[in-house]
DNA sequence: TGTACATCAGTGAACGCGCGTTCACTGATGTAC
DNA sequence: TGTACATCAGTGAACGCGCGTTCACTGATGTAC
């Protein structure tokens, strides 16, 4: 990790963060993040109140590429086929950042703020899922959000294992098929 | 909390964790579930090889307290209201016992052994789903599993704070009403 | 253009903390003869 | 029944560790006159 520009610390905080995320042994600490951005323990602290403030952004930035990543599903017309496509994608970035993930979605943050439900992306899913159930869209976003966010949860704790890969694409694909048939 | 008679410290020493992990302020720690049993710091490890083994213990207990809330749910002769029973039990639990319910889905633990899908009543669940969807039982049992693993997880996580408490109930009973109906 | 000063990002040593685990031990209980 | 010994559960002091955060500081950059 090279040094930092002046100035340019925050983003070369969160970035190092990221990685050290991604790495993946345990806990985030402060410390170890200023050591990977080649940077005095005390430095963080210019840019963040508290350990917290800084997780809070690195989090903000994981909701911002699940957000990415959500819309880059999107693309088919079919509503169907779109919703498919945004549960996979949303499952794809737990799979490949588990530990961003976590951290987005655990219990070390602090309080979530109200819009909170809306930076993931869920927004994009609520769209798509208006058009196939537009009577009772809110309880069938959040039956949508709540299988595919539990498909990513189960899958990054091991739980999974003992099952087919491909049962996770047809537990999903069999929901969205009877998605708006009750 | 009482000082255990001989030979009974294991059994002491679960319960101290469980209740721990009921006040909730942050990790469980060795020393603390010792200091709660009213017992030295290195009295547990005549009883656990080291801090994993009894988190692997705290939580084996847990899901057998789950399996028996799945089962207690498992009343209803309708194949539909039990599953929808079963899901909300799922979900009472975790909300009853949230730091519990993290621990033994979290990745404190160490690697799940492989009949860990059905310790925690997933067998259970699957039996009543195969009476809604013969054909693909699997598929259907672990998308059930999931919407009420993520309601759960997003409820524990403060994620559904901005949506309405009845959201909750009507997301997972629109999901069994479609259930075998694709 | 030169000087004086304020601002600002980062340093480095130190703090107190709780942790998991080691070690050598103590004293009560159970067993063999 | 009495004695000698092994077993076993728990003690208490100590270890080294990494942590978040405090403090007083340094030295470079920007600004006013």
């Amino acid at each position: 990790m090279t040094i930092a520009a002046r100035g340019e610390l925050r983003g070369t905080l969160i970035a190092a963060a990221l990685t050290l995320l991604e790495s993946g042994t345990g806990d985030l600490s402060l410390r170890a993040v200023a050591r990977a951005a080649g940077v005095s323990a005390m430095a963080p602290y210019r840019h963040f109140d508290d350990k917290a403030a800084l997780l809070a952004a690195v989090a903000e930035e994981g909701f911002a590429g699940l957000r990415e990543r959500m819309i880059a599903a999107d693309g088919a017309p079919e509503p169907r086929a779109a919703v498919l496509a945004q549960g996979l994608a949303y499952i794809a970035f737990a799979r490949a950042r588990p530990a961003l993930f976590r951290l987005m979605f655990g219990d070390q943050l602090r309080p979530v703020k109200s819009d909170g439900k809306d930076s993931g992306g869920f927004d994009i899913l609520t769209r798509r899922v208006a058009q196939l159930v537009p009577d009772d869209t809110q309880s069938a976003a959040l039956a949508s959000w709540s299988i595919v966010h539990g498909l990513a949860t189960l899958a990054l704790d091991g739980r999974l294992e003992g099952i087919e890969p491909d049962h996770e694409r047809r537990a999903l694909s069999l929901f969205v098929a009877a998605l708006g048939k009750a």
